[in-house]
DNA sequence: AAACCACACAACCGCCGTACC
DNA sequence: AGGTACGGCGGTTGTGTGGTT
């Protein structure tokens, strides 16, 4: 038997929120706070919401402490970094990038970062196909823009038994636990570094130990080699076939 | 001008851990 | 000790928008 659904579905608006509906929970948060219930405010408040969605609504969108916008290149580096080091531990990352959601990371690495990442334009679908030997040549010999950039300070020491599959891993977040474990236990970062992030004792990404030099100068030529092993994401749908 | 397509982002879903009874 | 309710998380889906054909 499953667990009760946290509330009545029927009886739920659901969908994008209205102006309206966002200054209610807005107000009724700033006078009153949560209440330590999510689940009891929409009504308290008026709404007619999920207390998961109200919950989501407030964390994502209307705190006032919420950074909109572009991400800056510290960020982006910072999520680089991290997700090189503890994988799409997105509220961890978040915990670092003050005034960002995990959500927000989260959407930003899936639809952009990962795409900087790997070097590829924002190219339409129809413009890909065309080009698509084009691309393919592009991706061979076109460095990955943030990495290139990337001060090698910043990045995380990983060792990994094969390293080809670690760039391609990082690259596609599909980490592999029959073949290198979770990258943060296969890391020559402490277990206690891991534990600050958990902690959010440190106000910024973490001293990290030592350079990365060697994986950037892989990634450099990993698209090289990513290409070689018909592993790429196409430029339309993020699915990455290997 | 309309249809189509891809992208960005908001929102939802389902699972897990934990506190409480 | 076991059950329940809740918060939190990551993955996925839905929707609006803007560009292209």
């Amino acid at each position: 038997m499953g667990r009760a659904p946290c509330c009545d579905k029927a009886n739920v608006k659901r969908g994008p929120w209205s102006a309206e509906e966002d200054t209610k929970l807005k107000q009724f948060i700033e006078r009153y706070g949560i209440g330590g219930n999510w689940i009891t405010l929409p009504h308290k408040a008026g709404l007619k919401r999920c207390g998961k969605s109200c919950r989501l609504r407030w964390l994502n969108y209307l705190r006032p402490d919420i950074k909109h916008g572009e991400f800056s290149d510290d960020e982006d580096r910072i999520i680089c970094s991290l997700y090189a080091t503890i994988g799409s531990r997105w509220s961890i990352i978040a915990a670092q990038l003050p005034g960002r959601t995990d959500n927000d990371i989260k959407n930003y690495w899936n639809t952009k970062l990962k795409k900087k990442l790997l070097g590829i334009n924002s190219q339409r679908k129809s413009t890909a196909t065309a080009n698509h030997h084009q691309q393919q040549h592009q991706s061979q010999y076109q460095q990955p823009q943030l990495l290139s950039g990337l001060d090698s300070s910043c990045l995380p020491t990983v060792a990994t038994p094969s390293q080809d599959l670690f760039i391609s891993s990082f690259l596609n977040n599909q980490y592999d636990q029959m073949s290198f474990g979770r990258v943060e236990r296969s890391c020559s970062s402490s277990d206690l570094i891991f534990e600050s992030y958990l902690y959010g004792e440190l106000g910024q990404a973490p001293p990290l130990e030592h350079s990365y030099e060697e994986i950037k100068n892989l990634i450099n030529t990993s698209t090289n080699n990513v290409a070689g092993a018909d592993a790429y994401c196409t430029s339309h749908d993020d699915h990455c076939r290997t």
